[in-house]
DNA sequence: TTTT
DNA sequence: TTTT
């Protein structure tokens, strides 16, 4: 019965995160990075291979997530796969994975993020006139508490 | 462009490897395992969370997982998320995630495993009358050379 | 500032562990695991090689390895590790490093292990009229609550 | 007899790689890391709590260890436990543990890294004039070829 | 869709 | 679909 089901990712946002504030002080990020491994291929070539993943956070990590992670931004991860499963309008199966992220830490240097919440996305508004600093370490998942924000 | 895509999983298979034989020395097999975790919800119940992961194993990986996997079988993988994109017949676009495995390791103790090679499954022919030891090690990604079965 | 510091380990207890029961309900076990690796050298012969590792496991997880754990047992861990630094009597700078567990997983078959707390071990004093199964599941770092005994 | 002896680590150099040209081509660095967690105590105060590794990197790492590591730079590297034991001069029995890297992924900014080999240490000598990119992408171990150079 |  |  026992298992393990672990993934350690280490890549870049291609988009800004997507937040759904839930009910009950739940929150959602949703989230996606792109991995790319390098290699010369028999002819010398360089060959570039990305591949994307789709993560979820939630709580306290998708407050980080909305408050310092924005397009581009390089992540390191570690969280476990998760499949939902469902039958679409033909009585297809379908299936969809994601990696529900259980730990992160941001890559960045600093300097790339002196932009505090509301500021480092495309969208300028709520702008901060005393921005925070960005965290610089590794959080991990757990209820929404405000004390699972770094600062 | 640097990036790290990595999973680790422990589980056990829930059947027989589909073990394809390509053309030029190539060879595939495709197996699925369950990772099971297991916690108690809030009212004190135990609760089971199962996970089918499908993974793909090549070369000197595929004919340790022909002739010593099972269905039932534990095993230790490291490999990497890769996503098959394509379209479907009515125009979707549709992705299946697998995971290309890199490094393999058998936990089950050698006493659960005596059977060689042809003897492991459900199809009983092909019986050796010398049967050969199963390996308990962990075996890596790379090309099909018989140097690769760990015996 | 930020830091990744992650292990992970699949080996077999080299002794029973060893726990000790700390004043205000905390809980210590040391165990050490053999990791062995196995690989042919140029002229084809077959060489072992194994590695040792000091585990160290807290309150929950130390009470799991004090009722299931023996000489033998094959586990999963996740850990980080763990330098610690002093001056011995010739005023030489010393460190020992050892692997502080998060999370660990029991790999062996349950017919290997039915017997239950105080059963299992070299020691066969202290047998349990109604022994209790042993947990086939992973257990995670926590405070020492009876909760985190997986039954 | 199977086992798993992996190690994850993210965090920065504490010096600049210390690099040896062994005979028959072989070349090894040793390389320190620190990983820093960041929490909170009880009383709320912030806690830094940093560990040092000393990592092995040999021929094709090493390499890229002397042509683009330096002291501050943030990498990524996978690799297992290794334990050298030896008596000292008083006859005691010391060990020290590193950890042989297998895999690395630099994590600076190509912008933190524009000087190439030679250029990018306190050693000024060996000025290159026409100055090579810093791969951005994972390495792994292998032979010294200089293919093994991500350019 | 990222990053270099 | 596994395992316990």
């Amino acid at each position: 019965m026992a298992g393990v089901n672990k993934v350690i990712l280490v890549g870049n946002l291609g988009q800004d995160p997507e937040v759904k504030h839930l009910e009950g002080d739940k929150v959602v990020a949703n989230v996606s990075i792109a991995t790319t491994e390098s290699y010369k291929d028999r002819s010398g070539n360089r060959v570039d291979n990305t591949e994307w993943h789709d993560l979820e956070l939630w709580d306290g990590l998708a407050k980080i997530a909305e408050s310092y992670l924005k397009k581009g931004s390089k992540i390191y991860v570690e969280g476990k796969i998760k499949t939902d499963s469902w039958q679409d309008e033909q009585g297809n199966n379908r299936k969809r994975v994601r990696i529900r992220v259980q730990n992160m830490t941001m890559l960045d240097s600093r300097s790339d993020n002196q932009s505090g919440p509301g500021n480092n996305s495309t969208n300028y508004a709520n702008n901060n006139s005393s921005p925070q600093q960005m965290p610089s370490q590794t959080v991990s998942e757990g209820p929404a508490d405000d004390d699972d924000l770094p600062f």
